[in-house]
DNA sequence: CCTGAAAGCTCTACAGC
DNA sequence: GCTGTAGAGCTTTCAGG
């Protein structure tokens, strides 16, 4: 019941090329009537998979500054400060947050923006190092590769099959394959909100 | 006539938060009919500013291997090689390339495809060095500021207004401010093809 | 560059299997 | 979980300003 079969991932790849293509062209595309897909739909966004729908805007002809990478190391602990100050700012598109004190972020920005970012924004204490690259290309290829294209077990990693367990907490899905998965994932749950 | 205005903005808001709002629920957010909204989402499209529409993904739910960022320095010269090969692999989801030797790529990957891509597909002689890091959380906030939101002459740089150019070459559309920045363009494109 | 009306499609219940 | 149907609602074309 949570898992995606072939028909979901057909319609997750006509959704990414055109999310606004309607659900009775769908349908045909994957021999579904209308309503099926409009309620597979619905489900892919109740379990989480499909978060909106979006565009794909060319930020390239766009005049807001240069597409730049940060790449920043921070200093043990400051991570999460640094990760949400940069997220804060519009021209930021990506935050990507490493295991290590590495913090890598994209976004458009000129130089005035940098200043501020890294002069006011950013405490200087919680950076050890940092690099900005200004990018000569950048793509992106939105893609749903089929093969393995199920969702993974919160607690334990397998793949979520017939008899999985959603669980909603603070507003947010998760996916678990049995009920033992569960438990422990509850109780690990648990444990880290009250640490943090 | 190619400069986008505040009301463009606004439609681009309301479709990048979804895609799928109706052009009616649309033009009663800005003060338009319907059929105006369509005129100016096409005329968005022509202008290459909406590439199209596609889904947001919570690809983290997908067991597609773990979420990976990719930093790599190419030999000089060999950047474009290995941003191509990069850019091969369905599991590579970004790539950004800076001006610089580095190139910064992030998608998800399990450990083989990670070791068919570095031991098998890129040239180790093209690589100077490179970092593997498993990403933590990453999130992406797709935005569209308003203020600078301007088309950008290809030429020189300055916003496009009235009586702008568009020139479409090899199925790519480019916005020029006035004729004679076209022409140097225009020179410039064909230089630059020759060289290629 | 806009609107309003009208024709044609699309979406979404809902009943039934 | 799927289909067909039917009413509501949306998109799009077109005439007109």
């Amino acid at each position: 019941m949570t898992e995606l079969d072939d028909t979901d991932t057909e319609i997750l790849q006509l959704l990414m090329e055109d999310a606004r293509r309607s659900y009775k062209e769908i349908g045909e595309e994957v021999g579904l009537s209308a309503p099926s897909v409009s309620n597979r739909v619905e489900r892919l966004e109740e379990l989480g998979v499909i978060r909106g729908f979006t565009l794909d805007l060319d930020r390239s002809v766009l005049a807001t500054g240069d597409e730049v990478v940060l790449e920043i190391d921070a200093r043990p602990g400051s991570g999460d400060e640094v990760a949400e100050t940069l997220r804060e700012f519009d021209f930021v598109e990506h935050v990507v947050r490493a295991i290590d004190p590495r913090i890598v972020a994209y976004g458009h920005m000129d130089d005035r923006e940098l200043r501020h970012l890294f002069e006011e924004a950013l405490d200087p204490d919680s950076l050890e190092d940092y690099a900005i690259r200004k990018v000569a290309e950048s793509s992106w290829q939105p893609n749903v590769d089929g093969a393995d294209l199920a969702l993974e077990c919160a607690e334990c990693g397998k793949p979520v099959h017939e008899g999985g367990v959603t669980v909603e907490m603070d507003d947010r899905r998760y996916h678990m394959c049995c009920t033992s998965c569960e438990s422990l994932f509850r109780e690990r749950y648990e444990e880290l909100k009250e640490a943090a």
